[in-house]
DNA sequence: ATATTTTGTAAGTTTAATAAACAAATTAAT
DNA sequence: ATTAATTTGTTTATTAAACTTACAAAATAT
């Protein structure tokens, strides 16, 4: 049972003074004050601490028009670093990051007819050379995040991996066995949503990231915080049935939204005839230029289920921004304005639909800021984006 | 921006205590010290308040194997009174409740034909009623919930209701005008949804309620808290297409679920020779004892319509408890059953599906549940049904 | 040089928790 | 019948972390 004490104040209001030092970047105690409404005081004891942790550091001063010039307090980004992992098809992507999320390093191991052990063990070793390389800093290796492509229960035990054929798995255990460190898992797609909303969108706490590939995946953040349901599994989306009767699907099911309108199943009719993966996009853009009737129809149908299905999540979760992450949309011209066109029902509710800017590495950023975020113990993470950092 | 002191510390204990009270019916400090993990002195200081306001009250003494007997604390039932208000089409029910959410008086006015200013002016002086029923108790009328059949925003404006075509309507301000006190509205489907967790289901906090009459609703407790999305339009599943390219509908799309799955559609259906309105489930009961296949073919399509449906929102929220509001499932043979035998998706996770043991009356109950709620700044709530009372 | 303004710190107060000790009330044991 | 044991509830002192108030430091404007 959760009960409250003074602890628990101060946890509140540390969480508060960090989100805010990396929301604004350099930020002063003054400023601290106004924005979070403690006093100069509270804010000074409570970054008191924080400077001597190390995980805040105090930099130029600011010039004012009037008065005493403030100091300037930013998150030592170098204190300590996060790993994110993307466990996908064929390859695992590593990302480590600083502590205000942005890149230090990346890596592509192809993972190729490996048995589970086998992968658990080349996960484990990436593992640990990671970490011995942020070994020198104040807090080495603060957390590591895994995105699963599939259905991870709210205790992170792995209930399903397609791609993998895995089922009721416990890969956290196994890898923090074979590392001896805590790891984290979490479905790809809610950390494709945690991406967009930490690095991209800093102004929504209801944003939901459709992601379109092998099948269809929902992530959602929904007041701030992670929608999960009552065991985790909430947002399997895909196997929303779409067409009663249609298409049979592996869940038992007739006519599930994935079998309409995953890239995975367009590809498939388009390609029928045409087996070259490596240009798929190329080739579809190229189709597309020529004014090619078959490829243009199979797309049109494509968006025409993609939206009945947005036009279905939209009323049932009533988000803010809907960002879609899809190679294919991109390729297609106006795919945004057409999906939009489509959503005409006076009962859907959103402000906002855009395709992502992130891309497929969204998935390993989430991770990285998820980690961040535990670490810090803010649940609310705006991150600098890389085009901030211009600034 | 919301930061914590001392105070603040106060509450959330106090909502703590004051939930176990409700949750048990009486319990001793020392029980709630247990429970809580609070210590003695901290319950004591907290109960030496709630004793002074009068909400809670000391009992009788409890025998115990061994030791000084405990006293045992129980809410103060009759400190205060919460009014609920289904303000359906044709009618408007009322039920006063005491503190434990126990009818005290129900009233049934009708509203035909009448302007929403007469409306506002009819609400008003049966409210004023209901004030001074209660103004000789220790706080009088705690509070008042109005339940609306259509979209309540978050700011809780009317954005729209079928039922009278009110579109836009700030129908809190104009009856807060009218009466003077405070009053909140919220969605029907919702308020179900709260009475269902409050009243009958204790030990879940990841409920949905799906409301099968004129239209279809669906009322959302997740995390123990509404599910409302952005700006408070979330549940609208009516509107879901399960059909693409079928039945056209108010909304602007074709194929929306409520076409195919709600009781109103179904009755069309079936009554289009029989518009007999009055006894319409009994007709029915009656022609499925026959073996009317008209009948019996228009009742297996609206499950399996509502099974495909069902699917869905089960995949995207993954709730703990379904429950089900219709009068018509209730008359239909093995019902549930039907549908449970048509949710065979492997992806579909949820634990239990009911159909609700309150029927049409939840949506009042869950409005002085909420009115109580508020008041005792308790969100999670436990209270006695019926049943318990007889204990 | 002085007034004004803003920033940051210091000293004392307040709130509500915890810990430890104790009084009250009961049953079991000698 | 007295004493020990046990459980309940209260009292007193301590602690943590906020707040209030006052003040020093550092800058610009007069």
């Amino acid at each position: 049972m959760v009960t409250g004490d003074a602890s628990y104040i101060k946890k509140i209001n540390r969480a508060l003074i960090i989100r805010e030092i990396l929301k604004e970047g350099k930020i002063s105690r003054a400023d601290l004050s106004k924005i979070t409404a403690l006093t100069r005081a509270t804010i000074s004891a409570q970054v008191a601490d924080l400077l001597e942790e190390e995980l805040v550091v105090e930099t130029e001063l600011e010039h004012n028009p009037v008065g005493r010039k403030p100091i300037m307090l930013s998150l030592n980004a170098q204190a300590g670093y996060a790993l994110g992992i993307d466990l996908d098809a064929g390859q695992a992507t590593f990302m480590l990051s600083d502590l205000t999320g942005q890149p230090v390093a990346t890596d592509i191991i192809p993972i190729q007819a490996k048995t589970y052990k086998d992968i658990v063990q080349l996960l484990a070793s990436s593992i640990r050379r990671y970490q011995s390389q942020c070994a020198g800093s104040r807090y080495g290796m603060v957390g590591i995040v895994l995105a699963v492509h599939g259905l991870v229960s709210n205790e992170e035990k792995i209930k399903f991996v397609p791609r993998f054929q895995w089922q009721d798995v416990d890969l956290k255990q196994d890898l923090e066995r074979a590392v001896g460190t805590v790891i984290h898992l979490e479905n790809n797609a809610n950390l494709s949503a945690f991406a967009e909303r930490a690095y991209a969108h800093h102004t929504t706490d209801n944003l939901l990231c459709v992601t379109l590939y092998s099948g269809i995946g929902l992530g959602m953040i929904m007041d701030g915080k992670f929608f999960r349901g009552h065991e985790g599994f909430a947002g399997e989306i895909g196997h929303m049935i779409v067409v009663p009767g249609g298409e049979p699907c592996a869940c038992g099911n007739r006519g599930c939204w994935e079998k309409y309108a995953s890239e995975t199943s367009v590809l498939r009719n388009i390609l029928a005839a045409e087996p070259d993966e490596a240009s798929n996009y190329e080739w579809i853009g190229r189709r597309i230029a020529e004014g090619d009737a078959q490829v243009l129809d199979a797309l049109n149908q494509f968006i025409y289920y993609l939206s009945i299905g947005l036009n279905n999540v939209i009323n049932m979760y009533n988000p803010d921004v809907v960002v879609i992450d899809s190679e294919l949309l991109r390729v297609i011209p106006n795919s945004l304005q057409s999906i939009q066109n489509q959503l005409h029902s006076q009962i859907s509710h959103y402000r906002e639909i855009t395709l992502s800017g992130m891309g497929r590495k969204s998935c390993v950023m989430g991770a990285c800021a998820l980690a961040i975020s535990r670490f810090l113990g803010v649940p609310v993470l705006s991150l600098p984006s890389g085009d901030d950092l211009a600034d």
